[in-house]
DNA sequence: GCTACGTGCAACCATTGGGTAGCACGTACG
DNA sequence: CGTACGTGCTACCCAATGGTTGCACGTAGC
């Protein structure tokens, strides 16, 4: 969050990615801090906080959040830093959880297979 | 979390469902509650808490928030309260998730281009 | 009818997490 | 060179949450 060394999951996957993810998006704040950031392009921690009920220190900790989920990047612009948002990481949890929805989906049609044609093998 | 009132978000969606679904999928434990119950098709808390290492309890606990996602259901059959996967919702996040991102990508791309074609207008 | 299994509920504890306030440091600007 | 703005860090508070244990109730089986 140090917004030069860049973003913390830019590369490993080190304490699961997915639950970062979910659990950053998870929080209401940080989806209007991620909303807002998408409308400006670029916005420090003190724009943010001046158009959201919330301190600039929270906004700075919610930042960090995102930023280890790999949702935001920052980097210093003379005296200030500046966050833009990341939309890939977004895009690929959203794969995942298809994917995991299509993988219940399989399990879900077998075993109902599995239990209304007991005999049938085939249906 | 009744099993008998069934599924909490089954009709409305009072305190908005993504933060549900998100918060709900965002604990391992919880997704690996989802992983075994998809895995037997129906299963009951106790037979959830045989499999991993949590107490009966916490299982009925994370079922409930589950329930109240939409993302699992659950009916008594005799003495037992069975509960089961349910699919469509994981669906619906993973699609508002693909919305938002395109979203992002959408407002980027238009800030970019203001930002690089100021005089041009038109790249 | 008694026993045993499974569930539901309530109390309780420890940790995490969102939020705030205060202070120290660096950087731009007069 | 001094001032002002913006940032970063630490300490602290309160609420929510994941987890546990214990107990009471209903239901199935002998």
């Amino acid at each position: 969050m140090t917004a030069d060394t860049g973003s913390g999951a830019g590369a490993e996957a080190g304490a699961d990615s997915v639950t970062e993810v979910l659990s950053a998006l998870a929080d209401p704040t940080r989806r209007r801090i991620l909303d807002a950031l998408a409308a400006h392009g670029e916005a420090t921690a003190t724009v943010l906080a001046a158009e959201l009920p919330v301190s600039r220190q929270a906004i700075v900790k919610h930042l960090g959040v995102l930023d280890r989920a790999g949702l935001v990047a920052g980097h210093r612009e003379g005296r200030e830093a500046r966050y833009r948002v990341v939309p890939e990481r977004l895009g690929v949890a959203a794969r995942w959880m298809d994917r995991i929805a299509a993988e219940w989906d399989g399990r879900l049609a077998a075993i109902k297979r599995l239990a209304e044609g007991q005999g049938t093998g085939a249906d």
